[in-house]
RNA sequence: GGCCGGGUAGCUCAGUCGGCAGAGCACACGCCUGAAAAGCGUGGGGUCGACGGAUCGACGCCGUCCCCGGCCA
């Protein structure tokens, strides 16, 4: 990435219509290729639930960083920026333009930004995690991290035992403060390479509404059946972060007897989806480099506008 | 019709001996560096079914009525 294209990056809340918006917007121009930043589309088998795009959309647009893994490995922020990085190395070098589509915020700015993970070590993590949730564990980690990295513990709620056990790994495997590793997400300065990012704002009661009838089309076109095929297949084994993905932790917990019916798995599916949609929200609204693109009714309404801001 | 249980926040429900009305979820606002579709914080919300009574003081005790559920006729 040392040439001086300017790639392109389109947020916003789930169900806004960014995939639909970026393959318009990719079909228009002939030099662009889509890079999702979607923690839950690199999973094959996970289709319906997470909005996948279709066979025929990946076959008229080239989409990258979708079905990467199987359902049974665990996915992060890291293997997510290393994954987008090379894929928009690879555009570029093949003299295009990346157009990142996401709602994982994290994940956008971990590719963007200069955010640097400190590493990793899960038996560490998995002690500490221990000494936390004997009584009283939790107060003693705060009060460690208070004393060993002043700093950080200003930043981590007492009470967000997993931030306060990762910040603790991360001294005890580095030797160095957590609030060394870097400002933190909130800095949102100049990204590590050329990107005009853009955001679909819709009205809240649009977006609601949006969700309600894309959670009811998800059931309408099988996703329990998915669902089902997918535990039949893997069991116990789907990794713990994939069997997060909203709609089919809901409907794995009706398989295994926790939820009592498909009805109240998707009335939770649905509140789940609008409070994501929420912290969504909030994690982009506060990037003073997004510039936003707003309408009232349908979201293909600003493809226009789009399209002029990208034009090159 | 009789007996029993219930009526408290938008929803599900706690509320000890009568002493400033609570929780979870929802909603609103916000935080965020290896689970991020995750995790966490703050906040607004109440005619305690209605009316009457005893009491310094009632969601709680007494009486009447209304509503819901169950059982018996």
């Amino acid at each position: 990435m040392t040439t001086a294209t300017t790639h392109l990056a389109l947020v916003g809340p789930t169900a806004s219509g960014k995939s639909a918006l970026a393959l318009a917007v990719a079909e228009h121009f002939d030099d662009v290729e889509l890079v999702s930043v979607d923690s839950m589309q690199v999973y094959r088998e996970l289709d319906i639930g997470t909005a996948k795009p279709s066979r025929a959309e990946r076959a008229a647009v080239q989409h990258h960083v979708i079905d990467l893994v199987e359902p049974t490995e665990d996915w992060s922020v890291v293997r997510h920026q290393a994954a987008a990085r090379a894929a928009i190395a690879d555009i570029e070098s093949r003299g295009k333009r990346a157009l990142l589509v996401g709602g994982t915020g994290l994940y956008v700015q971990a590719v963007i930004d200069d955010l640097r993970f400190p590493g990793e070590d899960r038996g560490v993590r998995a002690e500490i995690a221990a000494r936390a949730a004997q009584p009283g564990g939790l107060a003693a980690a705060y009060d460690e991290l208070a004393r060993l990295d002043p700093s950080a513990a200003a930043h981590i709620d007492p009470n967000n035992e997993r931030r306060i056990v990762r910040a603790l790994e991360v001294i005890h495997i580095t030797g160095k403060p957590f609030s060394s590793f870097g400002a933190g997400v909130g800095e949102c300065g100049a990204t590590m390479f050329p990107v005009r990012l853009a955001g679909v704002w819709l009205p809240r009661t649009v977006l609601a509404r949006r969700i309600a009838a894309r959670i009811r089309a998800m059931r309408d076109i099988g996703l329990v059946e998915e669902v089902e095929a997918l535990v039949r297949r893997h069991g116990a084994r789907v990794s713990r972060t994939a069997r997060q993905a909203i709609g089919y932790s809901e409907i794995i917990s009706v398989l295994e007897g926790q939820i009592s019916s498909v009805d109240d798995a998707f009335e939770r599916a649905l509140r789940r989806t609008a409070t994501f949609a929420r912290r969504q929200r909030m994690w982009f609204r506060r990037d003073p480099r997004i510039e936003w693109f707003g309408t009232s009714e349908n979201p293909a309404a600003i493809l226009p506008a789009l399209l002029q801001s990208w034009s090159r």
